[in-house]
DNA sequence: ACCATATAGTCAAACAACTTGACTACCTAC
DNA sequence: GTAGGTAGTCAAGTTGTTTGACTATATGGT
């Protein structure tokens, strides 16, 4: 492949992230979901499981710990999650997600899924399926960061 | 498609988009360009091809046109770019990459090439096609903007 | 059991990128 | 020619992040 057209596969991707970033921001807000930053998502993806430390956070998010911490502060101040204390280490706290934490996930897959239905006047399932799984190949195992 | 899919693909297509940034910004570097960060990458697409004003600029990025006099700024004092007089308006100016600035935007190429060469691990020549070709077909007509 | 060292988290100050507000120079249309 | 709009910049304020310093708890060696 020549370098032109990574370039262009490199920007029609970006271009696609960034449309879709925007998106799902909107649909959660649109649901009544305020006072949050599509950086806060990449928080969401993180807790979500089972929570998670603020360390782990800082790590997955790619940020230092303070900065972090303050993105719990203001998720917890706005009733999104919680600070429990943790089950194995004194020292640490399990910040965990609230009932309205839950609602706001919910709302960022509908409103993936809505961004994506948008996608089907330009292709067929099948290749939706197929963009799907090719990209799954590629992602890598790493946390997802707002590296720009 | 279910919501939870769309998410899946959601975070896929984020999570492979913010590995590419991070590869072509250290790709960049490594090829001796410092001093600058992805959102400069940006700018660059909107001015490599015949230059650009500063509120074209703005409107590419999705930020003030004051923000982006100061992108231009920094782009300027580092030598990637320079201030012509625009040849159609006595107020605007034309923003236009240097020779350093199109040796740049050639390693940001170059770098695209590499990272795009590491999925060959994982994906066919023939998937890499139908992967440029099926995300040029989605990728919004727009200006490419680090939403988040 | 004790001490040295490392780790989890927070507070505070410094910093960087961006926005809002105000202004000048120039363009465009009536 | 004059009124209103647009291109760009300067200055000040806001916001998110980093760097530095500190406390509390954990861990490993002796």
């Amino acid at each position: 492949m020549q370098n032109s057209e990574a370039m262009a596969l490199s920007a029609a991707l970006l271009a696609v992230a960034g449309e879709l970033t925007r998106r799902i921001h909107d649909g959660v807000v649109a649901r009544g979901f305020e006072g949050l930053r599509p950086a806060h998502g990449f928080a969401f993806a993180r807790l979500a499981p089972d929570g998670a430390t603020v360390t782990d956070l800082a790590v997955h998010l790619g940020v230092t710990k303070q900065a972090a911490s303050q993105l719990v502060d203001e998720l917890v101040r706005k009733g999104y999650a919680a600070r429990r204390p943790h089950p194995e280490d004194a020292r640490a706290r399990l910040i965990v997600l609230t009932e309205s934490g839950w609602g706001c996930a919910r709302a960022a897959e509908e409103a993936a899924a809505e961004a994506v239905r948008g996608w089907d006047a330009a292709l067929t399932e099948e290749e939706l399926r197929v963009l799907r799984e090719t990209l799954l190949r590629i992602a890598p195992d790493g946390p997802i960061r707002p590296t720009w």
